[in-house]
DNA sequence: GTAGGGTTAG
């Protein structure tokens, strides 16, 4: 034994009259008991001494020991046992298991685990019960495999050894083997109980399995457990859990007894379901069968009443928890705080929370912090968020992934460092929260190491992540993580999909891959997820095939706000404003509700047409008739509109009357408009404001260079290019991809790294001179040097978008459209080129670049040559 | 009783 202890029990000895009654009570923990008290007979004869009514016989022992244990009394069982062991007494069966059992409970392995060994000599191990009672102790303090151990070398097995088993498993998160289990002991003729089989459904609601519930429910009728009402508790808590809900109230419909726990669970499964309505009936119910509602039947049904956003109900039921005497029940008032604040009544909210009497615990204070991150309240949550530490309550993982969705840039930083302080960076909910913000903040590097780290990531985690590559349109990341979440067994649901489908609109993707997507989603039957149709409409909408896009519109079974919007945003793309526009009138005639997206790109379809008038026409009906704010971002589009319609003083006029100060799209949006009607005046006033606004951004310099070369002021643009150089920045080189036979190919303009360069620049001299015989004429407008006319042409004629033509002329079957996607605005003459090569060499091609789609055929293209 | 991921816009 340890000197140090020993010379403190020997102070504490001399100094008072009752050293191991104040030293085993009032200073040591179980542990310390478990290292010392049991090597040290001498002490546990003093101890033994306090017992007031001191037991003789064996019985009488085994007695006050079980007494002591259903009174979880742990330290004075303990300390019982100690002296029966150094007495002249033998311990028994129900000694040993008894002990066991408060070993269990104390859930310390280390005691457990001591008892054991002090416990082999009396050879009772062997015996049912006590094998029982380890099993059930070495389980509960996670040495599964002691516990399993000693559950295999046991020479009799009952019902209750292969329940505490099966248990053990459960406690341990290990449900898959409690499954397995539970037919081994049928197999080997052990019948089940009521205990197993409640057992086994608590399993199956953890782990959501749906075949065995139902294999489950048939054993319960057959072995006919009726009398066992927790039996058919957790039937109902498991098909609920499993979205079976009929199956759940067929079960409780048919329960002749029914207890508390009965009504709450079937309140509890309509409440997780969203079936409010039926959460009402059953509540009522309850209350004619004369069930006492408890603070968990209020809180579910506050809960209800939250999600149905019905503040009247909030305040009924309100008044009804108050009546029923929960005035100060913590779970009945956090509850009602989360009504609240989802009605948006962040006021009474807060209120209940700063008079809660009961003290506010982390369930409270994360509860009223999402609250407020829920209407917008960042900074309020935040102060919150420091006042809870203030008062010394500790965040949990709810907290902080609450918490993580304010995404100031520091603030991330220094949650980051606290989680991996408070051991929370492994938990999945937690870093899918941390992920996202990191993602939100454009730093997907970081994301990606979060992803790593999280221990087991479930389903939320993964989808986040393709999420994550989604943003920056990393469509390769993202589809090969997608495979590893299929290859680690993890299902995947309609929101996996809409974010990898998503991921595959970017366009550099290859157009394959959503298509893939597409397939799968229809394999799995998740194709008609709202999220999901309506990712794939936008997904073939950005890629170019908005034919595609149209016929999974028009399959849809059923479509909200967010499916409308992406057809009509897409035909908008596309510069196919009647249909665009077809689409908002249908969606009115269905009397579906509209939303300031609807109007972006309602106005934007105007914008590519040339629709002026119509255009302010809808942004008025936006404003007067639908009562719909405008935003920037409508402001912009309108400015747009004008613009490019040649309208600059309209549009002036909008910015003045803005009720906000302009941002940078409103002056990049002039300045373009500018710098094609060629209004320097204009151009300069936007360049100066949009470089104000984001020094970084190449393209006002670049807008506003091209701007003086084109009305031939060198001097000017050679100031601009220079002031450029001063302040580094680079303009962004253009570039254009096509995809041939799944493979993309880059082309800068002049590019000689292709290895079939010389093919493709011998077919574009080719097109030059049968271009020239069919009438077309070089525009050297659009070259912004200081060069002769000739010069200026080869320029032209090697713009990237062209040997990308050229390349899928040369490489491509002539029934296959050519598809090319540029970073920047196609230019004019490039406009011309390609629309007589779709004549000459009959060829349907389509081109995205940065604004819009362009379809050429026949030497028209869909824009109108308004872009 | 409290938490994290998803679909529409430019």
């Amino acid at each position: 034994m340890n000197m140090k202890l020993n010379s403190s029990l020997t102070t504490l000895t001399n100094t008072s009259k009752n050293p191991f009654f104040r030293f085993i009570h009032y200073s040591i923990s179980l542990k310390f008991i478990s290292n010392t008290v049991l090597c040290v007979p001498h002490i546990a004869h003093n101890l033994f001494d306090k017992i007031p009514h001191r037991p003789t016989t064996l019985k009488e022992h085994n007695q006050l020991l079980f007494s002591y244990s259903r009174d979880k009394q742990t330290k004075e069982a303990l300390n019982l046992f100690v002296s029966l062991l150094h007495s002249s007494l033998q311990p028994d069966e129900s000694t040993l298991s008894c002990v066991f059992n408060i070993c269990a409970g104390s859930l310390d392995g280390k005691l457990g685990r001591q008892v054991h060994c002090q416990c082999v000599k009396f050879g009772l191990v062997d015996h049912v019960s006590v094998g029982t009672s380890l099993v059930d102790m070495y389980m509960k303090t996670e040495n599964v495999n002691d516990g399993r151990r000693v559950f295999d070398e046991m020479g009799e097995r009952n019902v209750v050894s292969w329940t505490s088993l099966l248990a053990g498993y459960s406690w341990n998160g290990l449900y898959g083997y409690v499954w397995e289990l539970f037919c081994q002991m049928q197999y080997e003729g052990v019948l089940p109980n009521r205990y197993t089989v409640s057992t086994v459904i608590a399993a199956l609601v953890n782990e959501g399995v749906v075949g065995i519930g139902l294999q489950v429910h048939a054993m319960v009728v057959k072995h006919g457990f009726e009398e066992a009402i927790p039996v058919f508790n957790s039937l109902i808590s498991l098909y609920s859990r499993l979205g079976m809900l009929r199956d759940a109230r067929d079960v409780f419909d048919k329960m002749e007894i029914r207890d508390w726990v009965t009504w709450n669970s079937m309140i509890a499964g309509y409440v997780r379901n969203g079936q409010d309505l039926e959460v009402f009936e059953i509540f009522n119910k309850m209350q004619l069968a004369g069930v006492k509602p408890t603070h968990m039947t209020f809180a579910s049904v506050i809960k209800s009443c939250a999600s149905l956003r019905e503040l009247a109900l909030v305040k009924l039921m309100q008044c009804k928890a108050l009546k029923s005497g929960f005035t100060t029940d913590q779970i009945v008032i956090t509850a009602l705080m989360v009504a609240l604040s989802k009605c948006k009544e962040m006021d009474d909210a807060l209120s209940l929370f700063s008079l809660m009497e009961e003290g506010k615990n982390v369930v409270s204070w994360t509860a009223m912090i999402s609250g407020c991150l829920q209407n917008g309240g960042n900074d309020q949550a935040v102060n919150l968020f420091s006042q809870m530490r203030r008062e010394g309550v500790k965040p949990n993982h709810f907290t902080y992934s609450a918490i993580l969705t304010v995404h100031y840039p520091v603030f991330v930083s220094e949650m980051h460092a606290e989680v991996i302080k408070t051991n929370y960076e492994r938990s999945s909910s937690v870093g899918t929260a941390l992920l996202d913000a990191y993602v939100k903040l454009g730093n997907t590097i970081d994301a990606v190491k979060v992803f790593e780290i999280i221990e087991a990531k479930d389903l939320m985690a993964w989808s986040a992540m393709l999420a994550g590559y989604a943003q920056t349109g990393e469509t390769e990341e993202a589809a090969k993580l997608f495979h590893q979440l299929i290859k680690e067994g993890i299902k995947p649901n309609e929101f996996t999909f809409s974010s990898v489908i998503n991921a595959c609109a970017s366009p550099t993707a290859a157009a394959e891959q959503g298509k893939q997507f597409h397939a799968y989603a229809i394999k799995m039957r998740l194709n008609n997820a709202l999220c999901v149709s309506s990712a794939l409409v936008t997904m073939y909408a950005k890629r170019g095939n908005i034919d595609s896009a149209h016929e999974v519109f028009k399959r849809q079974k059923e479509r909200d706000l967010v499916s409308w919007n992406s057809m009509i945003s897409g035909y908008s793309q596309h510069g196919q404003a009647k249909k665009a526009l077809e689409v908002f009138d249908e969606m009115q005639k269905r009397n579906m509700d509209v939303d300031a997206v609807t109007f972006i790109g309602v106005i934007t379809a105007c914008t590519h047409a040339g629709l002026v008038e119509k255009g302010q026409k809808y942004f008025n009906s936006m404003i007067n008739d639908h009562h719909i704010n405008p935003t920037m971002k409508h402001y912009s589009c309108m400015i747009d509109l004008y613009s490019r319609a040649g309208m600059l003083e309209k549009a002036m006029g909008i910015i003045n009357e803005m009720p906000f100060p302009p941002g940078a799209t409103v002056w990049r949006t002039l300045l373009g408009a500018a710098r094609v009607h060629r209004n320097v005046e204009l151009g300069e006033l936007a360049a100066e404001k949009l470089i104000s606004l984001q020094p970084e951004d190449s393209a006002a310099y670049v807008l506003l260079s091209n701007m003086y070369a084109a009305a031939g002021n060198w001097q000017e643009r050679t100031n601009v290019r220079k002031l450029m150089d001063k302040r580094k920045v680079k303009k962004e080189p253009g570039y254009s991809w096509i995809e041939v036979k799944n493979k993309t190919y880059s082309f800068l303009a002049g590019d000689l790294t292709h290895p079939l360069s010389n093919q493709i620049y011998s077919k574009l001299s080719e097109l030059s001179i049968r271009l020239k015989d069919a009438g077309y004429q070089p525009d050297t407008k659009n070259v912004f040097h200081d060069i002769e006319d000739e010069q200026k042409e080869t320029i032209l004629s090697h713009h990237s978008e062209r040997l990308a033509i050229a390349f899928g002329l040369i490489a491509t079957p002539p029934e296959i459209p050519i598809q090319i996607v540029k970073n920047l605005r196609v230019c004019g003459d490039c406009h011309n080129f390609t629309k007589l090569v779709s004549l000459v060499e009959q060829r349907y091609i389509v081109v995205r670049d940065s604004n819009r789609f362009h379809h050429f055929k026949d030497g028209l293209c869909s824009c109108g040559d308004y872009w």
